[in-house]
DNA sequence: AAACTTCCCTTACACGTGTAACCTCCGGCC
DNA sequence: GGCCGGAGGTTACACGTGTAAGGGAAGTTT
């Protein structure tokens, strides 16, 4: 095939094979030379033409091509279904961010796969058809034993879940939300409160992080015979937050953990505008939230706040790539980071 | 290590030709049979011993072989630098979300590529191995003619580019930020305001953003020959909104566009603190912020605000797919959404 | 009976890449 | 002169898949 005189765009993308051709060698050549692996096999002389006809074509190697050829695959599948990433808010944005960074950084490709939820062994034949080196799920529920053994034996790496450990043959990633509620039930009860509420959001999806926190308040109150934890169920709008305020003098409780700062910041407003008084006011109701945001420093009181200490995506990223390399690592639980009671005078 | 009861990885995934194998037939009739061509080709007993022998032995096709075959990728690249994603906040994750969802149905994978910004044309080699069918790109700065030509040349269908038009070859995705400060300024200008502060965030990567919004205020204070438009900067901290609160007497201006809601409710707790008054009260300084988040319904005033009407993700998704399968339609803008004030009590 | 049709399945090639193994000069050494 | 060895390449195969083309046997038509 000559191609004719007008310098026209390739209907095909150029291969290693064009740029062999243009360069008057052979296609194993091009691969050695663009791969880095010429030294003492490809004089300097070809190895320049090589390189100037892979420049002048613009010939870019094919990805999938290459990794089928490899056997090994070099992406790392991120499975969270559409109503998991809002629920976890902006803290999953910027993880995300880093931990892709880092993972690219590490030579690895991130697929974002979040797939309306689905039967979890479909789910996994989903993923598998991309062949990931290793598959990081934040789906509720995880993957069963049926779904984890199906992704070994197509080649996954390593599987990671997200929360208590479920699927055998799974990592685990894990974010103790059971120490969240501990430590915030602690703080109030070391202040003298002993009515507790604990927000359950009614928003789907958030009740696995909402469970064990409650969880963990109620251990927390273990200690104190005459303390009492009640669970409380708010959605996040202003009509339910009303609703609770209104209630609130029937629930005869003297603090509530909020589950996070939004949660926390919508019941204060409405505790406020039913007349409630907060903090250390006298009678005043102890707040509680969680995440640690901005806008926590900002009200009036400022909001006592659990803020977890997220250990740094690329430390995450690293743990991945260990895994990867490390295929038969007995499966183990990695935690995340802890939590830690940031104290100001909501509660 | 004690060997784990689950699963190990097998040393070779199972392929279409153990499958065929299994079941005594040739691949070939495996690949029609598990792609549903085997209409009036394959017998009912073949095709049942088929699926049979891909059930037991957990066959999944490989993704990469079968798209190298076919010619045609199916993926869509969303290049997202690390720093872009916080800078979109919560909007870009529920959109994000959206949006794969939205692809995924329409038989694409989504892949992530936050790449650290590098040079257009490094970052668009990078993203070429992949061989997408779309690269949409909310970068900053935008991929630039030879990036462009590189993609489409490598066989990208379609690439997309967000704000103004950039690259010759590329769509648009256009939320004329313009549009938000014009109609932010017509508000305040229309309520009697004058003398206008517009926040420009100290944060890297939302010049883009705040710039064009910037000139919007302006364009609407042309009409009034005694406006006066003044940038002010604040950066996301306590810290510098006490600052631009102190100096606010020798500003001498009478209202406050603040980019968003976040920057507004920092902004409007300062002037509070330092004792100015707020929205409709006597000398109180008007403040509108951006995106209608919840919080600001919270605050007292009440926040108003100019919130994007997007046009949901799967709108975007299916414009997506017609210009993969139409490559040769000619570059375009297309509208992402528009803006509307929403009048509260603060401004 | 030969030719044609239909049904069902197989053989053979292509996609683009990496790399082990081989091949060819060419100079040096016994 | 024959053997060795290294520098500088090339040939050949494998990865897993989709599909066009072929092919044989049984039934149907001429």
């Amino acid at each position: 095939m000559t191609d004719p005189a007008g310098p026209r765009a390739t209907p095909t993308p150029p291969t290693s094979a064009a740029v062999a051709r243009r360069a008057g060698v052979s296609r194993a050549t091009v691969s050695y030379v663009l791969n880095g692996q010429a030294a003492g096999r490809v004089g300097e002389r070809t190895q320049a033409k090589v390189r100037a006809a892979a420049e002048e074509l613009g010939y870019v190697p094919h990805a999938a091509a290459r990794s089928l050829r490899a056997g090994r695959g070099s992406i790392v599948l991120l499975a969270a279904p559409a109503d998991t990433a809002p629920a976890f808010g902006s803290l999953f944005t910027s993880f995300l961010a880093g931990f892709q960074t880092a993972l690219h950084g590490l030579g690895y490709t991130v697929v974002l796969h979040g797939a309306p939820a689905a039967a979890p062994l479909a789910a996994a034949r989903a993923w598998a058809e991309l062949r990931p080196a290793a598959v990081l799920t934040l789906d509720a529920p995880p993957p069963d034993a049926a779904a984890v053994a199906l992704l070994r034996r197509s080649g996954t790496a390593a599987v990671l879940t997200h929360g208590p450990p479920a699927a055998p043959g799974a990592h685990t990633l894990l974010l103790d939300q059971h120490e969240a509620g501990r430590a915030a039930g602690a703080h109030l009860l070391a202040r003298g409160r002993r009515r507790i509420g604990v927000i359950r959001p009614a928003e789907p999806g958030l009740a696995r992080f909402a469970d064990p926190r409650l969880a963990g308040v109620r251990s927390a109150a273990a200690a104190h015979p005459d303390a009492v934890v009640r669970p409380l169920d708010l959605a996040l709008t202003e009509h339910s937050a009303a609703q609770l305020a209104a209630a609130w003098p029937d629930l005869g409780l003297d603090a509530v953990f909020a589950y996070n700062d939004e949660y926390a910041m919508l019941l204060m407003r409405a505790l406020q505008d039913a007349g409630h008084a907060l903090g250390t006011a006298p009678d005043g109701i102890g707040v509680v939230g969680a995440d640690d945001l901005l806008l926590g420093r900002l009200l009036r009181p400022r909001l006592t706040t659990v803020r977890a200490e997220i250990i740094p995506p690329e430390r995450i990223a690293a743990l991945v790539d260990r895994l990867i390399r490390t295929p038969d690592t007995a499966p183990a639980a990695h935690r995340l980071g802890t939590f830690a009671v940031v104290a100001r005078d909501s509660g």
